[in-house]
DNA sequence: CGAATTAAAAGTACTTTTAATTCGGTGCAGTACT
């Protein structure tokens, strides 16, 4: 049997489809004749499919990273439900007893789900080292560039990881990167860049219109307009988890929408509760933090409101790019103020350190203390102990500094810009419009015809939050027979 | 007019260890009732 006709027999017989989506045929093949690949395809068409169908065609286990513990834990029960039982996670969530079990029975297991922080524990990296790996899959890879130049160190580890693993074959997946990002993924993961496939498709998402709205201290009020313009579920996203809770409470009381706010200080077991009240319509709007997003598989997103501009254009498209997965038409919202971009650039300061916390930290070969910020310790203390010239260390912060200020202010340039919107994000991407849609964005011109046809895609009300106790109970009883 | 004071400070996660709190079971003493 050829590789094509044993991917296209795994795809029918294990997953129930007769045609791959676009991009996933090409990776897994480029994977299965021995290539390191890149893959970036738009979110929610299947990117697991690709190292889940490599992993079952290759000998051995399967690594796959994930960023966050709760994505891993979904895309295992996932799995588990397609009927995987080779199928398990490495993390803090876990009692040390599963751990242990796991660990010395990892042959059983055909993919193992792990944090980057989790693979660099030096006894699991041992332990890996005895067993016959695969591949390595990265998942949003993208947070390589995203985090692990501040926030999360460990993941520019993941070379070193690689090399100690004896270069297994890899595969990194994303949904959003520039070719810029795309290098610096290739960069820190040690793979050669004429010698890695990449598998690439357009970032854009032709049925979303894109829109901003100039404020002048009347913000709240638009935010109010739009929402009552537009079909509901949706997000709104912010730069602050205060403003979150705030305007989550105002929204509360100005609609009849049940709204609720989501960032880092929400109890973990709220956080669950929310997304997956969300994901059944019973929660119409969240009023988030950049907190919110990853793994959230939710169809029927008719609008993503951006109350604050987030810092990049990759992640603005991240976070735009949760709407409309179903393909109808949805709207994304930027509303910009000026001065907007000082709290981000609030933000990317207080990230990394100054030239005044280097030097001291050089000078006395310790970390200022009281003054710094959670990042900047992380960073510094991670440059004390590599041993990394002060002159070295200072040229990287400065170049990260330039790097984050050229992405800003595309940003800025975004919300300011008269011309088309979509050309402009797309520029970014150094991708042009293949087919305009008839629906572009607000620089193009929407009309009544636009918010009438996005309105009528709104899901009738969920009648569940309207049950009584003794319906509610009812039903669990029926589920139980 | 210059110096001092005040207000606000804005986001993203994982892992391991340690301290504090809660929970459930048990035994005993005191009290109310048969």
């Amino acid at each position: 049997m050829t590789n094509e006709e044993k991917i296209k027999h795994i795809l029918l017989h294990q997953y129930g489809y007769t045609d791959f989506r676009e991009g996933q045929e090409e990776a897994i093949l480029a994977a299965l004749n021995g290539k390191d690949t890149l893959v970036m395809l738009p979110t929610g068409t299947g990117k697991s499919i690709c190292y889940q169908i490599t992993g079952y065609c290759l000998d051995g286990i399967v690594l796959i990273i994930s960023p966050l513990l709760s994505l891993m834990q979904d895309q295992v029960d996932q799995m588990k439900r397609m009927g995987e039982k080779r199928v398990t996670a490495l993390n803090s969530l876990m009692s040390s007893e599963e751990r242990k079990w796991v660990m010395s029975n990892l042959t059983d297991y055909k993919f193992i789900f792990l944090s980057p922080e989790m693979l660099q524990q030096k006894y699991i990296l041992a332990k890996l080292k005895t067993v016959k790996i695969s591949m390595l899959a990265i998942d949003e890879a993208h947070c390589i560039s995203q985090w692990g130049m501040d926030f999360r160190l460990e993941y520019l580890g993941l070379g070193l990881v690689r090399e100690e693993l004896n270069n297994p074959l890899t595969m990194a997946l994303t949904a959003t990167a520039t070719e810029v990002v795309r290098e610096e993924i290739l960069a820190s993961l040690f793979l050669e860049e004429d010698k890695t496939i990449q598998v690439l498709y357009s970032v854009d998402r032709p049925n979303v219109a894109l829109t901003t709205v100039s404020c002048f201290h009347d913000k709240d009020e638009q935010l109010l307009n739009q929402i009552k313009k537009l079909a509901k579920p949706g997000i709104i996203y912010f730069s602050s988890k205060k403003k979150a809770d705030q305007i989550a409470l105002w929204l509360k009381e100005e609609t009849n929408y049940s709204v609720e706010s989501y960032h880092s200080d929400i109890m973990n077991e709220d956080k669950i509760k929310i997304q997956q009240q969300f994901i059944q319509d019973e929660i119409d709007l969240i009023c988030a933090t950049s907190a919110f997003g990853m793994g959230i598989n939710k169809e029927n997103i008719r609008f993503v409101i951006h109350y604050h501009m987030p810092a990049s254009v990759e992640s603005y498209l991240q976070e735009v790019g949760r709407c409309g997965r179903d393909g109808q038409q949805s709207i994304a919202v930027l509303l910009f103020e000026a001065g907007d971009q000082f709290l981000q650039k609030r933000l990317q300061e207080q990230s990394l350190p100054n030239n005044a916390m280097l030097e001291y930290a050089y000078r006395h070969k310790k970390i200022p203390e009281g003054s710094c910020s959670e990042t900047q310790l992380l960073l510094l203390e991670n440059y004390l102990s590599s041993g990394t010239p002060i002159a070295q260390a200072r040229s990287q912060i400065l170049s990260r500094e330039r790097q984050k200020d050229r992405q800003l202010e595309y940003m800025v340039n975004y919300s300011q810009t008269t011309d088309c919107k979509r050309s402009f994000l797309l520029h970014y991407f150094n991708e042009k419009i293949r087919k305009k849609p008839l629906f572009c964005c607000s620089s193009c011109g929407l009309n009544q015809e636009f918010y009438d046809k996005v309105k009528e895609k709104e899901k009738p009300t969920h009648s569940s939050t309207s049950q009584s106790w003794k319906e509610k109970i009812g039903k669990l009883f029926l589920l139980l027979e």
